[in-house]
DNA sequence: ATGGTTGGCGTCCAA
């Protein structure tokens, strides 16, 4: 008996009822964290999941932009959210199941320039770090923490390490900045614990490429995270690569991996 | 060195 949760940056929800179908019919997730929904909270198409068995619903929306939601078959006993940095952004969401607080999260991309004094989003996205680091620090009950962290933190979490260096979610300034919130509450990192470096792993292929198979132009943005007392209870992390080869895609896959019962 | 694509109550912005 174990729970299956599937995290999926979904680049909108409503753009996307085709590939969610397909993914609830192929994978069947007890609990979906989706990050990106694009829709504010009362318009979130909370019948479609409800029809699929996902009664129970987190729903952390905004109008154009953002927002994050969790739909589970398996009841919450605690839901809360966080406005990180007191922007007002919907960027995450959690649920607490089976005892475990599973954190949904979306970390700001961080806009195009590197720099902090020149570009007030990468700013944002470090000032967000940081706040997760701190917040990591004080977590006191097993949590699982998955979403889209923007961040590929390894050498071989990108397709180039080198041609990366001062490309937003692989610089050195914000991969430490994501080492100290590891670090702040020794999060396992799943995927990595289970899939090790060298092997390349992405689970985001921009949609610009000409043939994103061919090229491979990866970067592993997306992240499941344990408390370092449940970590050996999260079984076959694994990127589901086939959903980014779906027919109208999101340009992210989705990230899957199974809880044993406590 | 540049451009490429997608979605949103949109005619540009963010990703």
């Amino acid at each position: 008996m174990s729970i299956r949760l599937i995290s999926w940056n979904i680049n909108s929800v409503r753009a996307r009822f085709d590939i969610i179908d397909r993914l609830i019919e192929d994978s069947a997730p007890d609990i979906l964290a989706l990050q990106e929904i694009k829709v504010d909270t009362p318009l979130f198409p909370r019948a479609f999941f409800e029809e699929r068995g996902y009664v129970h619903q987190a729903i952390n929306g905004q109008k154009n932009h953002h927002g994050v939601a969790t739909l589970s078959r398996l009841p919450f006993e605690h839901q809360d959210q966080i406005d990180w940095c007191q922007m007002g952004d919907a960027r995450h969401v959690s649920v607490r199941v089976d005892g475990i607080d599973i954190h949904n999260f979306y970390v700001p991309a961080g806009g195009d320039e590197p720099d902090p004094e020149a570009n007030a989003k990468f700013a944002h996205k470090l000032s967000f770090l940081d706040e997760m680091r701190s917040w990591s620090e004080a977590i006191d009950t097993p949590s699982v923490l998955v979403g889209d962290l923007n961040v590929a933190p390894l050498e071989h979490d990108v397709w180039s390490h080198k041609q990366l260096l001062k490309v937003v979610s692989h610089t050195p300034v914000e991969c430490d900045a994501f080492g100290r919130f590891i670090d702040a509450h020794g999060w396992v990192d799943v995927m990595r614990r289970d899939i090790p470096e060298p092997e390349k792993l992405y689970s985001w292929w921009s949609y610009r490429a000409r043939d994103w198979v061919r090229s491979d132009r990866g970067r592993r943005l997306d992240h499941v995270l344990a408390s370092p007392g449940i970590a050996d209870r999260l079984h076959s992390p694994q990127v589901l690569k086939h959903t980014r080869g779906w027919e109208k895609p999101s340009d992210h896959a989705a990230v899957q991996v199974d809880i044993g019962r406590g």
